[in-house]
DNA sequence: TGAACGATTGAGCAGATGTTCAATTGTTAA
DNA sequence: TTAACAATTGAACATCTGCTCAATCGTTCA
C-alpha cells in the first residue's frame, strides 16, 4: 500500500506554483539573461557606463548586433541611455540583475 | 576636455568579464529557465517529487511535451529521476536553482 | 498472454531568435 | 557644406526551440 495519490499531489504542486503573471515574468527576465552577448553587456555595464562601440569591444560582437540587443534590453528596463554628442552612452537600470548574475556565477562556478 | 577614453573603458569593462566558460555556464543556466513550461516544472519540483503525469497536469502540458522536457532538465542536471514500478518520480538534484528562483521572484513582484 | 498504463522517443513543423548587411539618421569637426 | 563618426534600423537569413503526433518501450495486473 505504498500507493501514489495523484489528485493530492497535483493539488499540493498547484499550490506551490506561482501566479501566471510572476512565472511569464520570472521566464522573461532568465530568458534575457539567457544570451552570451546579452549575459556580457550586462556583466559590462555593472562596473560603469559604457557607449556603444566600447561595448561592442568588449563582448567582441558588431556594433549593429550589440545594438539591436541593446534595444531589447532597454525595453526589458534593464538598461538606461544618456546621449552626450554622438555617443550614447547606456548603463544598467536594474539594481536586481546583479543579484541575479552573482547567485548564478556562484552556481556556474563549482 | 570631458572626453571619454575607449581603451580605458574598454580595458577596465573587460576586467570585470567573468571568463568565457563561466559566461556559457550562466547563460545556459538561464536559458533553461527562461522558459514557462521548464520553469513552471521546476517551482513544481521544488516542493516534492512528481511522476510525469502529475507535473504534466500541474503545468498544463502534454506529457509528451513535459518528457522532452525533462530530458533536458536532466541532461543539464538540474533534475534527478526516480523509477517506481511504472512510473518515474523526478526531483530537483541542484540545490543553487532555488536560489535562482526566489531572487527572480522577488524581482518580478515588484 | 495481452490489455492497460506510464513514460519515452523521433520526425516534422511553425514560430522565435540572433546575426549580418546595407541603408540611414544625427552629430561633430574640417 | 562636406566628410567622418557613432548609432540605429529593417530586411533577409540560417538556426534554434518547443510543441504535436504517432509509434514504441517497459511494467503491472487481469
Amino acid at each position: 500500500m505504498t500507493g501514489h495519490n495523484h489528485k493530492d499531489a497535483i493539488r499540493s504542486a498547484k499550490r506551490g506554483l506561482a501566479s501566471e503573471e510572476t512565472i511569464a515574468g520570472m521566464a522573461e527576465t532568465f530568458k534575457v539573461l539567457g544570451d552570451q552577448t546579452r549575459l556580457k553587456i550586462v556583466f559590462a555595464l555593472s562596473k560603469q557606463e559604457l557607449c556603444v562601440l566600447d561595448i561592442a569591444a568588449v563582448v567582441a560582437m558588431s556594433e549593429s548586433a550589440v545594438s539591436h540587443q541593446l534595444r531589447l534590453l532597454k525595453s526589458l528596463r534593464l538598461v538606461r541611455q544618456r546621449k552626450e554628442g554622438k555617443m550614447v552612452f547606456y548603463s544598467l537600470d536594474d539594481e536586481h540583475i546583479e543579484d541575479l548574475i552573482r547567485v548564478a556565477s556562484r552556481h556556474s562556478e563549482e
